[in-house]
DNA sequence: TACAAGTATTTATATGGAGGACTTGTTGCA
DNA sequence: TGCAACAAGTCCTCCATATAAATACTTGTA
């Protein structure tokens, strides 16, 4: 049947957002005149407003006006970087080392990522906090939805941040399956840790506001001075 | 400043919902009803129903009405317990073994809990899933606010279930932080796994809709054969 | 230039009303 | 009894309007 109007006008915001037409920090028409434009009420286009406010995707301020969310490094850590210390303070992990590399997708990341890619981008890279090798973690993106990625190397610390303004691409969800195990040779050489020691291991699906599943990254986390915090509801 | 009239509704429902005056299952009066009896239009009252229904504390269905959100096994195991198959299908875990008793609080206790208890009651339990032994926890929570709870063993299966029902204290959200650690020997006797192997330790708080802790839950999961799933966003 | 006052813009709150969609229960008829 | 039609109650969508509160901009004045 014909969708509600206010979805409509939600997915009109959404589609602007997704194509760049509406960029990070874009000011968005006021409620009356997104209302005259699309052919609805005040009320009908503040009531689709608000709803992308609470998915995160605008900000409101009384007096100023609606914004396209930017994604800061700050606030993409704070929503997608779990790891805290003990205490819940943030911290801010350093990038050591980055590897690069274009490749065929493997039978799994075909199936997972979005438009079951043919070659994906592997993009390796150590984190470390104060001299402590802290988390590895691998992410794997489609060529196709990041095209000449491979290239720009070396990538900027987050990455989410940059597939928002290179790509216009947004994450707004992540699907995580933890684990805890034991250290392989391989991952204990490089965070420095003793083979066979606990490691908690994360297998993150990123979902972008189309709904598409973008990224799939797996990561190695030390957590003996911090932990993977999370709130459920 | 006087707060806004919707918050009003919504705080006289949450108090209502909370005191046990409003039982999981109760139907609430219409909109337009509730708005005259609480002295604002049908659309305020409509607002604060929405935002409660949001928060998961009520469910409304068209032609049918409202109704208090009543938590069965099923969706309290779905909000809580994270622990699914490797293909994210739900695990329903046994009750192996509990004990339950009360001493008084620690430091630490007293500091995470509501209202600075001074006694606790102490539920441990062991999990288990196809007879493999899945995950040990422990829950402790203040005598205050579950007066006799140690008398009642032994207890439900799915603690929060009976929490709502038993006292009227709805869990509706939780911070959890969590570490990959070494199986010390009195767990790894528990769950009969080597010692030193690899566990997934979980330390909660469970926060009620008044905004207490009223539990704080430490767990240890075997995570071989099953993995803690999270969505983040 | 610097500051204060006033104005315009924008979102937030609140009301009232109309019609549609869905569910439930009742009524009437075969 | 079984079923269709109807009616009532409830939530959902959408509109128009008014006021308040916060911000941004302009203007006037010293």
């Amino acid at each position: 049947m014909a969708p509600p109007l206010y979805q409509v006008v939600i997915d009109t915001i959404v589609d602007r957002i997704a194509s760049g037409a509406l960029p990070p920090g874009a000011m968005l028409p006021s409620e009356m005149h997104l209302g005259a434009e699309l052919g609805v009420s005040q009320g009908t286009a503040r009531k689709a407003l608000m709803e992308l406010e609470t998915r995160g995707l605008l900000q409101r301020a009384q007096g100023r006006g609606t914004f396209v969310t930017v994604r800061t490094p700050e606030t993409s850590l704070f929503n997608f970087f779990r790891l805290r210390k003990a205490d819940g303070t943030q911290v801010i992990p350093e990038l050591e080392r980055e590897t690069v590399r274009r490749r065929r997708a493997t039978r799994e990341e075909r199936k997972l990522l979005h438009g079951e890619p043919e070659e994906v981008v592997e993009i390796e890279r150590l984190r470390s906090l104060a001299g402590r090798d802290l988390v590895l973690e691998v992410s794997v993106v489609p060529v196709a939805l990041f095209p000449g990625i491979a290239d720009r190397a070396p990538l900027p610390n987050t990455l989410y941040v940059f597939y928002q303004q290179a790509y216009s691409c947004i994450i707004i969800r992540a699907e995580e399956k933890l684990r805890a195990q034991a250290a392989d040779a391989r991952t204990a050489e490089a965070l420095r840790i003793e083979p066979g020691a606990p490691v908690l291991a994360v297998d993150r699906l990123a979902i972008d506001v189309l709904d598409r599943v973008v990224e799939r990254r797996q990561s190695v986390s030390v957590t003996d001075t911090h932990s993977y915090f999370v709130s459920l509801s």
